[in-house]
DNA sequence: TCTGGGGTCCTAGGACCC
DNA sequence: TCTGGGGTCCTAGGACCC
């Protein structure tokens, strides 16, 4: 274990959420919560000011306008959080060669294989200087946690929140971490928690105390090793850069249960589709497909099938897929379907024994996402609230509500101060949906090719198209 | 209030082979 | 005739994370 806090974490403070609120500025300050909006949705990102209320993360959205009236809730704008934590990640990758992203907003750094900390003080320097790049670059907070290893440096960020910093000095990771529950520790979840608290084990400490062969007993070899050891503050997992996915799934649920066997049926297959789709454009193919249920329950289940070789085929995985959904009973009716590829191989090349690919694939005539969703009875979702457009003689504003054959639209911009609200009818001419707009002048310099503003072709791949954009030193 | 979507890792049992 | 152990692959499910 080093002897120097240089393993950084990076967690931008709720990341969706803040992103909206430096784009629209009437609702800074405002509870704002992010997430899906239909019946069966969940909060993806609530603002501070929407915690206060008792909104959280995995929360169904129900529950949160419940007790949230008043808060702004818009859909995630995935495309603009993109292009934001690229522009984050190259600020990390000019620290060090070893960064490992953990999600869109979060990362780990070794700041002493990029040779820029190799003490207390200049790991904090060097955290100072990037949260404060961050919020120029980006105009969004973050936090940042520094220590020796990588799970203290992911509880300091924690403890640094919202916008600081924390530095956890080595020799007293066992200190900070005593009286902390059991919950702090990496892989303790709800159901590991519950089974330490049933043996009288609430915190940290409890579990450093307790002998190892009883935690061993409790949550079998692998785990139970894993929890005592990180109890102790002992973490030597390495960072880690570039890490290949090993599965690509896609997953659907339905606002209402779907009961119709044909439709459940179409359904897998066009998600067998969008699958084969992503695993192409990322240039993997894989042996084994999987389907997903979801009952109307809650019960899951999975099937799965491996084949002869890896393929991204998408005749093959339909197939497969077809095979795997007919045996399973759907009669009481579905919530979710989906299909996943797992085993996947390095190269994209097709089997040449198990597979009924003809080798142009005569896909169905293709539809647009609009479309298909229609055809298969879905609504057709236009007017989401959070969505840009503009309008020809307001000019640049977001979705803040429709309904009833209206669509009411701010007119603001990240820049501007609050705008005005108007009401169109949802057929206006005028309106049309736009790109969203950069959040800093430096993101208007170097965004301009953004992927946002490419055809899906282009900017759907794992690396990116183009060259320039990237300042020189 | 009623539970998203995208992943990772681990366990356990059965088949199959040596 | 009965009884083995070990290794690998596949399938299914579950905990956990963001």
């Amino acid at each position: 274990m080093r002897h120097a806090p240089t393993i950084l974490h990076l967690d931008m403070d709720a990341f969706y959420a803040s992103v909206e609120q430096a784009s629209k500025p009437s609702l800074r300050g405002k509870p704002v919560i992010v997430g899906g909006l239909g019946p069966r949705g969940v909060v993806a990102t609530a603002s501070y000011e929407a915690r206060v209320f008792g909104v959280r993360s995995a929360m169904p959205t129900a529950m949160a306008r419940r007790s949230c009236p008043h808060g702004a809730y818009l859909v995630p704008r995935f495309s603009l959080y993109r292009r934001i934590s690229e522009i984050v990640m190259e600020r990390l990758a000019e620290l060090s060669p070893l960064v490992e992203p953990l999600s869109l907003d979060e990362a780990f750094v070794d700041l002493a294989a990029g040779g820029v900390a190799q003490t207390v003080e200049e790991a904090r320097g060097v955290g100072q200087v990037l949260r404060r790049t961050i919020l120029e670059e980006t105009g969004l907070p973050a936090s940042v946690g520094l220590a020796a290893t990588k799970m203290l440096a992911k509880i300091a960020s924690e403890e640094a929140k919202p916008d600081g910093i924390f530095l956890v000095e080595p020799g007293t990771e066992r200190d900070v971490l005593a009286p902390m529950p059991v919950r702090a520790l990496p892989g303790v979840g709800p159901t590991t928690a519950e089974t330490l608290r049933r043996a009288g084990l609430q915190t940290v400490a409890d579990v450093a105390g307790a002998e190892r062969a009883e935690l061993l007993r409790l949550l079998g070899t692998a785990h139970g090793t894993a929890v005592h050891t990180m109890a102790r503050g002992i973490d030597e997992r390495p960072v880690v850069a570039e890490r290949e996915s090993k599965s690509v799934s896609v997953e659907d649920t339905y606002d209402e249960d779907v009961t119709d066997r044909s439709l459940v049926v179409l359904k897998v297959a066009r998600l067998a589709g969008r699958c084969a789709e992503r695993l192409r454009a990322a240039g993997r193919s894989g042996r084994t497909v999987v389907v997903k249920v979801r009952r109307h329950d809650f019960s899951t289940l999975t099937r799965s099938e491996t084949l002869r070789g890896p393929t991204d085929d998408p005749v093959v995985i339909r197939e497969a897929a077809a095979r795997l959904i007919a045996a399973v009973d759907t009669g009481s009716g579905v919530r979710l379907l989906g299909v996943g590829v797992s085993g996947l191989a390095d190269f994209t090349q097709e089997d040449l024994f198990a597979q009924s690919a003809p080798p142009q694939e005569p896909e169905a005539p293709q539809e647009s996402e609009g479309a298909a969703r229609r055809s298969a009875g879905e609504e057709p979702r236009g007017w989401r609230p959070g969505l840009d457009v503009r309008h020809e003689r307001y000019g640049p504003g977001w979705v803040q509500g429709s309904g009833v054959g209206r669509v009411t639209v701010r007119f603001e911009t990240p820049s501007s101060p609050p705008g005005k609200v108007r009401t169109f009818p949802v057929g206006d001419e005028e309106l049309s949906p736009a790109e969203p707009y950069p959040l800093t002048a430096r993101m208007a310099e170097t965004g301009q090719s953004s992927p946002a503003s490419l055809p899906k072709s282009l900017s759907s791949g794992g690396s990116s198209p183009r060259e320039e954009g990237r300042s020189s030193p």
